[in-house]
DNA sequence: CCTTCCAGGATTGGATCCAATATTGAATAT
DNA sequence: ATATTCAATATTGGATCCAATCCTGGAAGG
């Protein structure tokens, strides 16, 4: 157990101190709207504040904390409104993504593709909430790099960044679990068709059941 | 003409090196793929280094520089196709953004974008290119902040910073400055009928016009 | 002649210290 | 009592120095 609780470290202090960061953002530990003191998590996460800060400005840039010159950072509050602005906001840059990359899917894009979802079929079945959440961005990601819009992309990854626990909180459920698997064998035999208008669909439908089930889990 | 060459400092080093990192990687003055040696630039802007990769960070959050752990920043290439992409990407997120902000505009709304195109039409007239720029943005960026998504916003906004240095090149010309101000009356006539589709229509062209004129100059 | 290895230099990453700014709270005046 | 001023404190911003890593070029071995 223990070599999976101490994962990996990154290999520099502030990528290490961004992942510590975002986790404490997602899971409310540093509570939204509150003042980031850099002095006591540098201390906590046992490094200076140097490289908190580079963490820091990378949160700022992807929305998680605001800045104010000489008045530091601050917990971006992310609403449940924020959550459907987010997904919304997927929905018109995934679609663009899907198009263009349809048509260029080749056989061994297909076959990353079900490489990708062997991995997240496993960690459902496993209950192995992290992997999953893991294999799930494998998979869609491997399909937007095909659109051949890295900027696209980059945008894309960066609103998944933002709301990467609430995914974590998705998969705790074993019926999400198994609906991401169902819905994601729907999106492949419609990629395998050269449907665009179909993936499309079906990855929009999938985003709803997720902003659904996650407005349910938020509201309380 | 001293007091505006030396543009008003900003309140931090890094704010101030990150408008000058801008600029020097928009001029083409840090050549696209080259890396950022941070001791020479440091000394240039005459900065330390911390609030010097502090701005990095927010470039590379913006996509104008890429990062390699231990290896450094490089400047991003910005080809004739990476345009094009953010162009396309401003034109799925700014309908949206119009589409969300029509319904809503109020008498006071179209008040302040009457404004923002009275100082675009000045300064078009004045040739006045740096001024023209930063009132177009006011201009947009008013518009967009009606649609009550600040993400999306936001999103767009670093769309704009990435393609700044191009925008000021297409001002330079005067037929584009005349052409923009009859675009703007256009999108205007068409906000005030509350026609969303109009405006959408009216904004796209505003940007094909935008990306055809940069086209040809970044052709050579 | 080509490959591998290693040392020296170059460059980035990070810690510490000091400066600049903002915040707080008490003393004063109205 | 309320508002204002100002000093004390807390916090962020930045400069310098050292450590860690990477890159380069030449020597040794095949």
């Amino acid at each position: 157990m223990s070599s999976l609780e101490e994962r990996r470290r990154p290999p520099t202090a502030q990528q290490f101190v961004l992942g510590e960061l975002r986790r404490a953002i997602t899971t409310g530990r540093l509570r939204p709207g509150s003042p980031i003191r850099q002095d006591a998590l540098a201390e906590e996460f046992d490094v200076s504040r140097v490289p908190l800060r580079e963490a820091l400005k990378t949160l700022q840039g992807e929305g998680l904390v605001t800045y104010q010159a000489h008045r530091g950072y601050f917990v971006e509050t992310l609403s449940l409104d924020d959550l459907r602005e987010v997904y919304r906001i997927r929905e018109l840059l995934e679609e663009e993504a899907v198009r263009q990359a349809v048509p260029r899917l080749g056989a061994e894009d297909l076959a990353r593709l079900d490489r990708a979802q062997e991995e997240v079929e496993r960690a459902a079945a496993a209950g192995e909430v992290q992997e999953m959440a893991a294999a799930n961005r494998v998979f869609h990601l491997t399909l937007f790099e095909c659109s051949g819009m890295p900027r696209l992309v980059r945008l894309i990854r960066t609103l998944w960044d933002s709301t990467d626990a609430y995914r974590s909180m998705y998969y705790g459920d074993g019926g999400n679990r198994e609906r991401v698997v169902t819905e994601h064998r729907a999106v492949l035999d419609a990629l395998r068709a050269g449907d665009a208008g179909a993936a499309v669909l079906r990855l929009d439908e999938h985003r709803a059941h997720a902003v659904a089930a996650l407005s349910t889990v938020l509201d309380g």
